[in-house]
This record gives C-alpha cells, structure tokens and sequence, in this order.
RNA sequence: GCCCGGAUGGUGGAAUGGUAGACACGAAGGACUUAAAAUCCUUUGGCCAUAGCGGCUGUGGGGGUUCAAGUCCCCCUCCGGGUACCA
C-alpha cells in the first residue's frame, strides 16, 4: 500500500478538533491518545515476556515492589518505576527479551491494624489496595507483564516463601567449605553422639540457620508485636509506630545469618552497586579482626575471655569491664560488693527501656570487688560490672584501656583508674605529647610502644608501631595458649518471628513433649485460619493462638501439638520474590530450573535507599542459602543496584507547629499565607507524609497533564540519584514540549519527503547518540533535553522527513510512550511502535567540518573563531595569533599558546 | 562523634581539568486577539557601560596545584542520609 494512503486513512480516523482551534491544526489530546493506547496494550498483551530462549540477550529489570497501602500511589512511586520502563522499553527496542514485572509485598501492619478497628478481614483491604495500585500503574503506561503479577498473601506464593523457611531449617554452615549444607551432612562430634538423643538434636539445632530459642528482643507495647533490632530507631522508638520499645525475653524464631557474614562482605566487591550503598551494607556487617584474650580471675578458678581489636595494649590494661548480663557476674562478685552489683544490674535493666541515647553519655558502672591478673604485666586489674559493655557484641567482656580507648577513658577518669600509657604518639604537638604519655589525655593512633616488655615472659613491644605490634602480641598470645586470633562481626542474628495476623504462618508445631517439627513440603502452604478478632493477645501473644481449631493438632500416636502462632515478617516475601516473578504460576516447584538459569540474576534493580541495608541484606543472605543448596544458579541476586533519590515536597507549617495542606495556601510575594486569612506559615522541604499533608497524588497530575507529561516532568527534574522537591510549576515545560511534538508531526504538512535539511540531519544523529548513552547511564534528565533541543531545531525549520520523524519517535516512544504510539500510528504505520530497531547514529552526521574554537586570554575565555576541525596545532596558532581580537590582547610580547585540539586555545602573555 | 553524599542564576538543573549557567520553569517586553487563554518572537547571573563594541565579577568560604579549576589537593562552614559506647 502506498504511503500516502495509509496517511490518508490515518488522519480520518483522528481526534475532533476544537472549534476554537485554527480550521486543521491538530492538538495534543493526551486524555483520548493514553486511554486508547492503554486499552491497545492491554487487549494485545504487548508486554507479555516469553521465555523466549533462542534469544540469548535477555534483560530482567525489577522494581522494588511496593507496599499497597490505603493511601495509595504518591508521586515519589512512579519515578522509580517510569526509570526502569524507559529501560525496558528501550531493551526491547534493542532487540532484547526482557524480563519486566510487578507484583505486591501485601503482608503488613495497616491492613491488620485497619482489620483490629473496623472487623475488615486484611484481604479485603488488601484486595481493594492492590486494585487501586494496579489501575493507577497501568494509568501510567507502564509496560509490564501483568501475567506474572504476583501477591505475597497468595497462598499460591507464599507456600514458597514457607518452603524456603524449611529449608533454612533443614540447613547448616559449614565454614570448611564455606557453604550451607543440608543438616544430614552435619557432622556429630564423638561427645555429642555418647551423651544421647537429646544432646544429638540440641547440637543439630544450635547448627540450624533458623532455631527457635529464649531471645531478648525489642517488644512495642503499643503495636503488641516484637521488633528486630534494626526495627528500633536510635531513640528507642519503634520505626513503624514511633512509641518507645522495651526489653522483653521471649521466645522467637531466629535466622543464623552471621554465618553468611563473611560472604555477604566479599560478595560485595563484584556488583555493580553505588560504593556508598556498599559501604552501608560493609558497616552493617562491621567486620572487625582482633583477638580473644584469657585472663584469671584472682582467687576464682573461672576466666573471663575478652574480645579486644587491640590486643598491643594488653600491657596498658588496667581494669575490665563485664556487661550486666554477662554469666560471670554472679559467680565472681565478692559479698561485700555482692548488693551494689545487684542493683546495678536491675538499674541497667531498667535504664535500656527509658533512653538508651542519653544516658547513654553519662558511663555508670560498679566495683565487682574482684581483680584480675594481667597475663603480661602480672598485676592486679579490677573488675568492674558496666552497661558501656554490650552483652551481643564479642564475648560481653573487655580488657579496658583507658590510655589508647577514648571510651575506657572517660570511666577511668570518673572512677579513679590507673592510665597507664604504653605507646608513646605519633603527634607533632610536644604538649599534647606530654599529656598523652602522663595517661592525661587519651590518643588511639599509632605511635611506638614503650613501657611495653615483660623479660620473663619474653615478650616486649617496646619500639614498635601499631601494625607489627599486633602482629607480634597476637603470635605469643597465641603461642602461650591464652588467647587467640579473631574476627567478629556486628551483624546479629535476624529475629525472624512477630505476634501478627497478618503475615505467612510457620510451617511449624511445637509439640507437648517439647520437641518441634515442620510441615512437610507436601502440606505446604500452610494457610491462615478465618478470624472474627484480630487483636492481639495482651502478653504480645499472636491474634493466631486465639484461632483454636487451627491451633491444636494430634499426630497418629495420639500426641498433642500447637501450631506456632508467630507469623514470619514482612521482610520474608520480598526476600525473594524476584524469583518467584521467573515462573510465577508454578504449582510443583518454586520456579522451573532452567527458566531460572535464562533469567538470573537480576540485571537492573531500581528502587529507594531506605532499603539499602535491610531488604537487600536480607535478601543477599536468602539468595546465597539458596544457591549453597543447588537451587538458584548464581551466588548474588542483584547485578547492578540504582538507588532512586526520594521526592520531597513542600509541607506548610504555623508559628505554632501545625501543619497546613499546601492546598489552603496562598503565595505572596515570595511569603506564604493560609488562603483568605493573615496568618503566615513558614515554607519547608520535607519527605511526603500524611501527617505533614503534604502528599501528592499522581491521579490529579495524570488527569491535568496526562501520563506522559508526568513521565516526562518527573524524570526532568534533575539526575535519578538526586532528592528533589516536587515542585508542580515546572510541569508545563515537558507537558509543552509533547504536545509541541505532537502539533509538529501530527500535523502532516508538516512532513516532507525527499531530502532532509543537513543541520537537522546532524542535530538527530546527535542526539540519536546522546540519547542511546543517556540512557544506558539512566540520565534521563540529559536525554530529554537533547530531545527538546531537535525539537526546537526541528520547529524553527518547521518541517521534517518522515523518517526524521520516525527517528524522533523512537526516541521519545520509552519516555513518553502513548503519545510514540500515537505519532507512529500517524505517521503510517500499523504495528506498536515496542519493537521497533532503536535508531543508530551514523557518524558521517557527526563529523562538522568547521569548528568554533573558543580562544582564551590567560585562562580567560576573550572571542571564538572558526576553524576547521583537526587542522595541524601550527596551522591553529598561525590563524588565531592573524586574528585582530587576539593582537588586541598579546600587544607585542611573544605569546606561548596552547593548544587543545578540537577543543580550546589558550594564548599566555 | 564516625562514615557517605551534597552546596552552581529568582527556581529545577547542565558542564570527559578546556566556552560556567545547556535544557526547562518563572519573570519582563512584544506579535496575534474586541479581550483573555493558547501560540509565537525577544530579553533574562550580578555590576558597570551602552548608539554600537565592550569591560569587570561570578559555581558555600579560605588557601594551593595547573597554561587552564564548578571539576584535582588541603582547611573551614552549612545541609541531607546512614550509624551510634561494636571494645
């Protein structure tokens, strides 16, 4: 069919043109294009990903999958998401088999919440939100497969998620291969196996990578829910709620995942990830190397073993320190110490419920009326019994330091303790010298020992530095049996369990005679029983144990068992959905073997920093057990990891603190006034939160500018890394910039055939090229305002080529994808523009032949000058020094120049 | 305190050590219009000069390296994120 026709046919079938508008001036009518192309993708399931395998380019690109809460999408969602559809857009485009889905991480504390108040069962709630976020989502023209959409709460999914846990069960660390293995293979030591039954399955348990034990945690009264660690926020506040947490002893599912910590640590090197996210995780798992150091207990036969990175300043021990909960406390107190010690202890109890941070700065501590012996200097050390000692960290116990320890410091200056400096410091300052070796102030840099050798033990550090100094400590420490070389980690293990509804029951039945056993694969998924009440119990006990015939269960010899009533946390579903997104509708494995080995890993990851440490950890830590075992086929999950930045928004506050919706402000002159009154507010920048009433909703955004447009804004406004305020005035420069598109190609006089004019020909191939980079490096920001540039050029011109246009098109189509259907359409063709060969840059458009070569004075940019591109440097200065502008500045002296071809000229007078 | 980012016009931002302010918003002026909206054109870092040409200054502050620094090095200030007695 001739070209002509199809235009022809084309641009009958188009939009009724507003009365108003000039006789045949066809207008962007983004409301009309976006639903008619959703409508088109949806009916021909565009996006459906086949497994395809004969293409072995194949791209998987993940979103963090969210949370659907009542409220909503807000805009800082979609930004995230429009990234990775640019991405996968133009991967398809690129000729790529790309991999690109959503789903939801639905297990959660609102919708519980939401159910405790109103009686609605979560689903219901979930259900509905998930609706909500899936319209909005596909509102945006994002072009996922919604065929692999997967839910957590889906006992479809998460009989999977369940089935991992009983692999992490069934699995142990074994450090001589540096793998975790199925617990069969575990190794019974001779002891173990002759003490009997009992002893043979307390060691299998405390080998597991989940065991179920006495755990002190974090507990929120006000949520009745356990927290792990990382749930609580430096103040004692419970992150999600914001009340204050207390200690409680309880009993808990737990996940061994310092034994990934080393690997999780290296692991590390190989992915692309941002260094400052890397760094994050590299602290979090805080690897340290020192040494555990045995010291007798004076007149006791017990010995307390310290951790300590220092071990050189074994000689300047001169007290120690036990943590309140540490075993020893009791046993080694003396009478006469016996009741000051006690009250401490249920002093520091207390103290870590009111306010860890701020007393925090005040050391207390207490004489425990006992003294060690020093194993290199042979004195008498007291020890003492004080909260700075953490009992989760090392061996609870220390060897302080008060000369090289800023921390040991300040509590022997408070309660009197010998300082005794044993390294003299590597300080320029003779003052503070002399402090420092008077134990007056206290210096942890290097330095050269002195004060440091026992001749009868045979040891002297004396005129070392640091580094050899611990190297040598640590051999003897090591040679005379008292100690030895160590690394710790502050990693901790995860506390796996939560009093919730809400969340995957644990395949798990704790028996009467006390002994536990999980399901059986074949009984997954373990679903939750229908309830009328879902609050919880009042000793922070599950709403589960009130669901009494799903509780109790009886084995074929008549033995009693109870169902765990915890429920696993929200992190459990998203520690590996992107597995589950390979093969979601399989109902006999967790994913197909060989569709996993295609589509792993992941190659794109975008989504927000506030995951940087505790999903991706978490994940990492499920990912690593899974490939030990043989079921995934790489050892890291996520390739290349983006952090998108947060978008902020404007939030209004009175003199008083209250806050005030952006939409009852009026603005004048620069100040901000509560509309109709004259009370001014005080603008600020701030995170988009409900109660500072400053969240935005894209469906207005959509609605006024249309999809495309706020595709366009939000990756306009400045590099994806960056936080950004949203700030709604500068919507009209994307939104102008598509329909201005639209009125140039749309409209068909302007559409020529024949030969292109040759400025716009470099122009396309120009940002053909910057466009394709811009992409690959995820500058969006960049790339669209390339685009806008041809535009203009294009627009002054005012007429392309139809392949011109088609060029353009293609272009735009990732960023702004209705409206590149809707321009291909126009432009003559039948198909969907997705995928289409993304156009190449031909570099003989590239090359100008003339260039205009800035010429500086001294540094100083003075005139420019037309010179043509890669003339000989002689030939350059000739032509600049001829030209009159650069005599003005050189006068008579004899100028050295210097030359950047194709780049900048500088002439030095 | 420590670790990691960051600071560029009225605003969002751009700039492999090589023309600072691309692109866009906003603002001002003009064209079209009965008028407005929309659209189009012009100007737009600051200061000085101006008929026109032009000059000085300028990337949080202070030093340095370099023919040349927003960019590299040292010191300081402020802002954001992470972390918090981890021995």
């Amino acid at each position: 069919m001739p070209r002509e026709v199809i235009f022809t046919k084309v641009f009958l079938i188009s939009q009724p043109i507003s009365a108003k508008r000039k006789a045949n001036m066809k207008e962007y009518n983004f409301s009309g294009i976006e639903k008619k192309w959703q409508e088109y993708w949806e009916t021909n399931k565009t996006f459906k990903t086949e497994d395809d395998f004969s293409n072995p380019n194949k791209y998987y690109i993940l979103d963090m999958f969210p949370y659907p809460s009542g409220a909503g999408l807000h805009v800082g969602h979609p930004e995230g998401y429009t990234a990775t559809d640019i991405i996968a857009r133009y991967k398809r485009m690129k000729g790529f088999n790309v991999l690109h889905p959503m789903g939801w991480d639905a297990f959660g504390l609102p919708a519980e919440q939401y159910a405790i108040q109103t009686g609605t069962h979560p689903a219901v709630t979930t259900n509905k939100n998930c609706d909500t976020f899936r319209r909005q989502i596909k509102e945006l023209g994002l072009s996922y497969d919604w065929d692999r959409e997967i839910n957590t709460t889906d006992p479809g999914y998460f009989r999977w998620t369940q089935w991992i846990f009983i692999k992490l069960y069934s699995t142990w660390y074994d450090h001589k291969s540096d793998r975790g293995r199925d617990i069969s293979e575990l190794p019974i030591p001779l002891d173990v196996l002759k003490a009997g039954d009992e002893a043979r399955r307390k060691y299998i348990d405390s080998k597991r990578l989940a065991y179920y034990d006495d755990a002190q945690i974090w507990y929120c009264p006000s949520c009745r829910i356990v927290c792990a660690n990382e749930e609580v926020l430096t103040d004692g506040s419970h992150e999600k709620c914001g009340n204050r947490v207390v200690r409680r002893n309880l009993k808990q599912w737990m996940l061994r995942i310092p034994q990934y910590a080393e690997r999780l640590l290296t692991g590390l090197d190989k992915l692309d990830w941002s260094e400052g996210l890397k760094e994050m995780q590299r602290n979090w798992i805080g690897r340290s190397t020192g040494a555990e150091v045995d010291f007798k207990v004076d007149g006791h036969k017990e010995i307390i073993t310290v951790y300590t990175t220092r071990p050189d300043t074994l000689f300047g021990a001169t007290y120690m320190v036990l943590s309140p909960e540490h075993p020893l406390v009791g046993t080694i107190t003396s009478p006469e110490q016996a009741k000051q010690v006690e009250e401490y202890i249920s002093a520091a109890s207390v103290k870590s419920d009111l306010d860890r941070t701020d007393l925090a700065k005040d050391k207390t501590g207490v004489f425990t009326g006992t003294y060690a012996i020093n194993p290199v200097t042979g004195k008498r050390i007291p020890v003492w019994v004080a909260d700075y000692v953490l009992m989760g960290y090392g061996t609870g116990a220390i060897m302080a330091v008060p000369a090289h320890d800023e921390r040991d410091f300040e509590f022997a200056q408070k309660f009197g303790i010998d300082i005794v400096c044993i390294l003299s410091p590597a300080v320029a300052d003779p003052e503070q010298k002399k402090r420092i070796i008077a134990g007056r102030e206290c210096w942890s840099g290097d330095g050269i020992y002195i004060n440091s050798s026992n001749s009868e033990l045979k040891i002297t550090l004396d005129g070392l530095n640091v580094e050899e100094g611990i190297a040598t400590i640590t051999r003897w420490i090591e040679s005379k049996n008292i100690g030895i070389h160590r690394v710790n980690y502050k990693l901790r293990d995860w506390l796996f369990s939560r009093q919730r509804y809400w969340g995957e029951p644990f395949p798990v039945i704790h028996w009467e005679d006390g002994r536990i056993t999980l399901l059986d694969e074949k009984e997954l998924p373990l679903t939750l029983p229908e309830l009328e009440v879902f609050e919880p119990g009042d000793n922070g006990e599950s709403p589960l144990s009130n669901a009494t015939d799903w509780l109790w269960v009886t084995d074929s010899e008549g033995r009693r068992g109870k169902r765990e009533t915890n429920t696993m946390p929200q992190w459990a579903g998203s520690c590996w959905y992107y597995l589950r997104f390979i093969d979601p509708k399989n109902e006999s494995e967790i994913f197909n073997k060989v569709l996993e080995k295609y589509w792993m890993p992941v190659d794109l990851y975008i989504g927000g920093a506030e995951h940087a440490v505790l999903h991706l950890l978490y994940a990492r830590f499920w990912h690593k057990v899974l490939f030990d075992l043989g079921i995934v086929s790489t050892d890291e999950p996520f390739m290349k990891l983006f952090n998108q930045g947060m978008i902020l928004a404007f939030a209004y506050q009175t003199e008083t603190g209250a806050r005030v919706s952006s939409d009852q402000i009026t603005e004048k002159d620069g100040r901000f006034y509560i509309t109709g009154t004259d009370e001014e507010v005080r603008q600020i920048v701030a995170k988009m939160s409900k109660s500072l009433k400053n969240v935005v909703n894209p469906d207005d955004v959509v609605k006024n500018y249309g999809a495309d447009t706020l595709r366009l804004f939000e990756m306009f406004l400045g590099p994806l890394e960056a936080t950004k305020p949203w700030d709604e005035k500068g919507i009209r420069g994307p939104h102008n910039f598509l329909a201005r598109a639209y009125r140039l190609i749309a409209n068909r006089e302007n559409i020529t055939e024949g030969e292109e004019d040759p400025e716009i020909l470099r122009v396309l191939h120009k940002i053909i090229k910057k466009v394709t980079e811009d992409i690959e490096g995820l500058r969006f920001n960049t790339a669209i305002s390339a685009m806008m540039i041809f535009l203009n050029t294009a627009l002054k011109k005012e007429k392309i080529t139809l392949n011109t246009a088609g060029n353009f098109i293609k272009l735009l189509s990732p960023f702004a994808p209705h409206l590149g259907e809707e321009l291909w359409q126009l432009t003559g063709h039948h198909d969907t523009i997705t995928y289409e060969p993304w156009p190449v840059a031909e570099e003989q458009y590239l090359n100008e032949e003339l260039f205009e070569c800035p010429v500086s004075v001294n540094g100083k940019m003075r005139f420019k000058i037309d010179i043509p591109v890669n003339l000989p440097k002689e030939e350059v200065i000739k032509t600049v020094l001829a030209d009159e502008r650069a005599q003005k500045w050189i006068g008579t002296a004899t100028p050295k120049v210097i030359v950047v071809p194709n780049r900048i000229v500088n002439i030095v007078v």
